[in-house]
DNA sequence: GCCAACGTTGGC
DNA sequence: GCCAACGTTGGC
């Protein structure tokens, strides 16, 4: 059964519209344990949502699916560079990726403000109290909920 | 820019 | 194994 998923990224540092871009781009940098096992749970074509923060409206804006499951997130192995983890080993590799592929963007952003404001969607880890996980799961009714919302305007 | 909340680190 | 200190995230 395919799950769904929810991608979180910064515009600045990459956007929804580098992905349609780019058409795929593996998902590093992740460096949170509980993100990772999501990852790693994920199964090609599951679909996910790509969510923009830290921006004056955060919103998820597009549509994704995974591309390829987990494997060996290089950007760890990378010396000196902003991802480098020593612990991290081509024989062990301690942090994973998945490739995220570009779907469509959504008709309308739905806001982080407008999925608060929907009592359906309260049990979201997104909308939970200090929570900062970049990946994380979307439960089946909430995907539908979000998909719905996003066919009108906010 | 502020600050609450979180995960990680490291001393003990 | 505990827990204080620290750095980071991310909404506001």
């Amino acid at each position: 059964m395919s799950r769904h998923w929810l991608f979180k990224s910064e515009p600045d540092a990459y956007s929804f519209e580098q992905l349609r871009i780019d058409g795929t781009t593996p998902w590093s940098g992740v460096r949170n344990y509980q993100a990772r096992n999501f990852m790693m749970e994920m199964k090609a074509g599951d679909l996910g949502l790509f969510y923009h923060s830290s921006i004056p409206e955060p919103a998820a804006v597009g549509i994704v699916k995974v591309a390829r499951t987990a494997y060996p997130d290089f950007t760890a192995l990378e010396r000196g560079g902003e991802y480098y983890d020593p612990r991290s080993t081509d024989a062990k590799p301690i942090w994973m990726m998945v490739d995220v592929a570009y779907v469509e963007p959504l008709a309308h952003p739905v806001t982080l403000a407008r999925m608060r404001e929907d009592r359906r969607l309260a049990a979201m880890p997104l909308l939970q109290r200090g929570q900062r996980l970049s990946v994380q799961p979307i439960e089946a009714h909430e995907w539908k909920i979000i998909l719905a919302l996003a066919k009108k305007p906010g």
